[in-house]
RNA sequence: UGGGGUAUAGCCAAGUGGUAAGGCACCGGUUUUUGGUAUCGGCAUUCCCAGGUUCGAGUCCUGGUACCCCAGCCA
């Protein structure tokens, strides 16, 4: 496993750690329960890279366990992706793959068992009626009318239930705990309910389903997991959890520690929002490289790697309300790619070059490495010749005193060529520029001209030789920080317009033989990967991950 | 005056009574055939506020304030 197992501690680890010194734990189970009702996103990657890693770092083991208790939102498709999503940020879970489903049996078992004991009874009130009886936030509930039913009544009325006799929503079974507690959660929670649904797990076996509550923790003990971790929402359920452990025959002690979910600016971590972009095709499915889903994180092109490298770097706290920006998600697969990408030239925006002192039938073919740090990397064969396509933006007729690119009369270096000057615009009737004529200092070629600096760096394609290709640019998917900050508000109305920019570029030659999911530096531009469905027979689709630092730009807005 | 939590820089975050780590962002220098990278430097006299204890407080005590979560037969 590649997580660097130095990283930052934190309070979860410490205490992990304290417990191992003091001979409290000696091997420490963790789990990662994703309910497979979608997709995962980068908020889950928080707690994988946590749940794994605490995992890793103490020699344990980390289960993947499916929360799969409601039938009615989660699909065998949901399931899939997830474990492909885990696997691919490069985890392993100890064992088989686990679901809550497995323990129907043994939970149905202990609700009897909570029966016989007096602590559960099947209550009768409507879904209305249960939410009257519960009272509020300020006042203690009342108890259920069907509070006192007998053991045996309970009993049989629960076995009912299970079978089919009794319609959705009409019974359910509750844990007889306190109706006024000051936690609502210890209010008689609901246990089990009836559903009539098909089971992607279970098929029709059951007709009635575990809540999560009466679910989790038993799951935990089952397993032998030490250390439930989850997110802070949880905390007020921790008393139930425990609840359950000390009422029932568990073959264990789990502990729940709670832990701050993630905020990250310009970004939804709402499963229910995602599923619903995806739902409304506001977005290409659930791996669109605009969403902050893992696999549409792959296919944008960021890498497990720099995903873990994230997670690292904004720790784990029970600090809430705190919102981490982006620029930290780009700087961690900028300085991955910074190191790994192979390197290329392409053109966005492409503006013809002629070179009028290169002969027609002129052809150089230069040799380049393909990173200029890294000599593993194949060197690629970039050819030149007397017409080049350049990019747009790298021209300017009237430039601003600090553009150091190309502008009539000023030269600029072709990277890894010659120094060229431009002597001419050509424009149309309508004056549209439509190429440049320049003139190369064919005594510049690997040295710096003689008495004259020549600041800027432009890229180019030799328009003989450069292959078509479509490039996709991706921007933030919303425009504010907080696209459901307000409740009540439709985020949908945040939605960057801009989101999706498709260009027909023309990338140097070594680009055609380019895979499916492959990166590279285009550069001077940005960061980019062969998409892993669109990039095959002969298309080459490439996204771009992340685009390269621009100091340009922030000159520019100065002024 | 329902319950449960959390407050350290623009953002994330270490810190557990001994004199405010680190990262991101930002600003400036150097290097550079990527306005990238690398590298050097700057960036909290103060830790939500007010009192108190102590030789010494971000850490302990008291009282406030702000924000987050909970009234699904969701997880």
């Amino acid at each position: 496993m590649t997580t660097d197992t130095t990283a930052a501690p934190n309070f979860i680890r410490n205490q992990i750690r304290e417990e191992i010194e003091a001979g409290k734990v000696t091997k420490i189970v963790t789990r990662f329960p994703p309910e497979p009702n979608g997709f995962l996103h980068i908020g889950h990657a928080k707690s994988i890279c946590l749940n794994f890693g605490l995992a890793e770092q103490f020699g344990g083991d980390c289960h993947l366990r499916f929360d799969d208790t409601n039938p009615a939102k989660e699909e065998q498709a949901y399931i899939d992706a997830i474990k492909e999503d885990v696997k691919w940020l490069g985890f392993e879970w100890a064992g088989d793959v686990r679901f809550a489903s497995d323990y129907f049996d043994q939970l149905y078992v202990w609700a009897q068992h909570l029966i016989r004991e007096g602590k559960a009874y099947v209550d009768d009130l409507s879904p209305d009626e249960i939410r009257e009886y519960r009272g509020t936030l300020t006042e203690p509930g009342k108890p259920s009318p069907y509070r006192e039913r007998s053991a045996e009544e309970n009993l049989d009325l629960l076995e009912r239930m299970r079978v089919g006799e009794f319609a959705e929503g009409g019974k359910v079974l509750r844990a007889k705990i306190d109706m006024a507690a000051p936690n609502i959660n210890l209010r008689d929670p609901i246990l089990y309910r009836v559903r009539h649904a098909h089971h992607h797990q279970t098929g029709d076996a059951w007709k009635i389903y575990p809540s999560y509550d009466f679910t989790h923790g038993q799951s935990d003990a089952l397993e032998g997991v030490t250390h439930s971790v989850c997110t802070l929402e949880f905390e007020d359920h921790r008393p139930l959890y425990e609840w359950f452990l000390d009422n029932l025959p568990v073959p264990a002690r789990p502990r729940q520690i709670e832990f701050a979910r993630l905020n990250l600016n310009y970004t939804l971590t709402s499963k229910r929002k995602l599923k619903l972009l995806v739902d409304k095709n506001i977005v290409d499915g659930w791996d669109d490289p605009r969403l902050p889903t893992i696999s549409g994180m792959r296919r944008r092109g960021y890498t497990p790697a720099s995903i873990r490298k994230f997670c690292d770097m904004i720790g784990v706290t029970r600090a809430d309300g705190g919102l981490v920006d982006i620029a930290m998600l780009t700087h961690a697969i900028r300085s991955d790619l910074e190191d790994n990408a192979q390197r290329a030239m392409c053109v966005l925006k492409p503006l013809k070059v002629v070179l009028t002192n290169v002969a027609e039938d002129h052809e150089d073919v230069y040799e380049v490495p393909g990173h200029p740090a890294r000599e593993d990397m194949a060197v690629r064969q970039v050819p030149f010749n007397r017409e080049l396509w350049i990019d747009a933006d790298d021209f300017m007729e009237e430039p601003p005193k600090k553009f150091f690119r190309l502008a009539p009369g000023k030269e600029v270096r072709l990277r890894n060529s010659y120094v060229i000057r431009c002597d001419e615009v050509i424009k149309d009737d309508a004056g549209e520029i439509q190429e440049l004529r320049c003139s190369v200092d064919f005594d510049t070629l690997g040295k710096n001209p003689e008495g004259r600096k020549v600041k800027g760096v432009i890229h180019w394609v030799s328009a003989k030789h450069g292959v078509p290709m479509e490039v996709r640019l991706y921007d933030n998917l919303f425009m504010v920080e907080q696209p459901d900050r307000d409740k009540d508000a439709d985020f949908l109305e945040h939605l960057n317009p801009d989101s999706l920019t498709v260009c027909q570029a023309i990338g140097e030659p070594s680009l055609a033989e380019a895979l499916p999911e492959s990166r590279f530096q285009f550069e001077r531009v940005g960061y980019f990967c062969a998409d892993r469905h669109d990039c095959l027979n002969g298309k080459l689709v490439f996204n771009r991950t992340v685009g390269l630092k621009d100091s340009w730009a922030k000159i520019k807005k100065k002024g």
